[in-house]
DNA sequence: CAGAATCCAATCAGATACTG
DNA sequence: CAGTATCTGATTGGATTCTG
């Protein structure tokens, strides 16, 4: 599992194939995205209402990054006029928890945040 | 299926303010600043070096940022020429458990994403 | 050394119009 | 309904120059 004996303080680093991962998915639409499709499959233009203010070019910009990597996947049914439903893939739902833990950890220390801002913004 | 008082289904939702906190912190430069001066206090040329193609002006601004959320110290030494050190602060340490739960996903998943990618470059 | 300031190219986001 | 296409104004990112 590992090839040589490293020390604990020799922790992976961030490669370019991680990082440009991490930007398809944790980018500012596709996380609220991956959001609403963790609740319930939905249409395009219910994730369109569900999520505030996001432009149809974002949206679909988002949903065809996290298609192209797995993580959602979009049926389609040929109806007149047709109806395409968006849902999370299983590798999708391996980044809930991820989501999860990302939030929490806004909503835990969102405070001590803010007094920083504050405080820097005094100082300068 | 549910208890009394919250449903499993609601989940708290990315807000505003959450939304905007991730987008300062888990920036494409931001990421990298904060894994090596998880691993040791750095001046902002040893950053330089140590993070590949980072400009000096995409670094500053990183830096900045960080250090306005709190995330990031910067102590100046007033000598000839002037010494500028970088360190992570206490709440700074809290993204640090995130950060690898981040790695470790990609690490994980990386495969799969690929392959998803292919087939979904192969059909288009 | 540690930046700030400036200029410019490239990218992006919003609005609008159109289509199967 | 679920998009694509296009135009445009705003934002970003890199390269360069300069400074305490």
């Amino acid at each position: 599992m590992q090839e040589t004996g490293l020390a604990a303080s020799e922790r992976p680093r961030i490669t370019a194939p991680h990082r440009e991962l991490l930007d398809q998915v944790l980018d500012k639409w596709s996380l609220q995205v991956l959001e609403e499709l963790c609740e319930q499959p939905q249409r395009f233009n219910e994730l369109r209402r569900a999520i505030p203010v996001v432009t149809q070019k974002s949206l679909t910009a988002a949903l065809r990054r996290l298609e192209r990597n797995g993580m959602v996947e979009r049926v389609v049914t040929s109806t007149r006029p047709l109806a395409v439903q968006y849902r999370i893939t299983p590798l999708g739902t391996t980044l809930q928890g991820l989501l999860d833990a990302l939030l929490c950890w806004t909503t835990v220390n969102m405070a001590d945040v803010e007094r920083a801002r504050e405080r820097y913004d005094d100082e300068v």
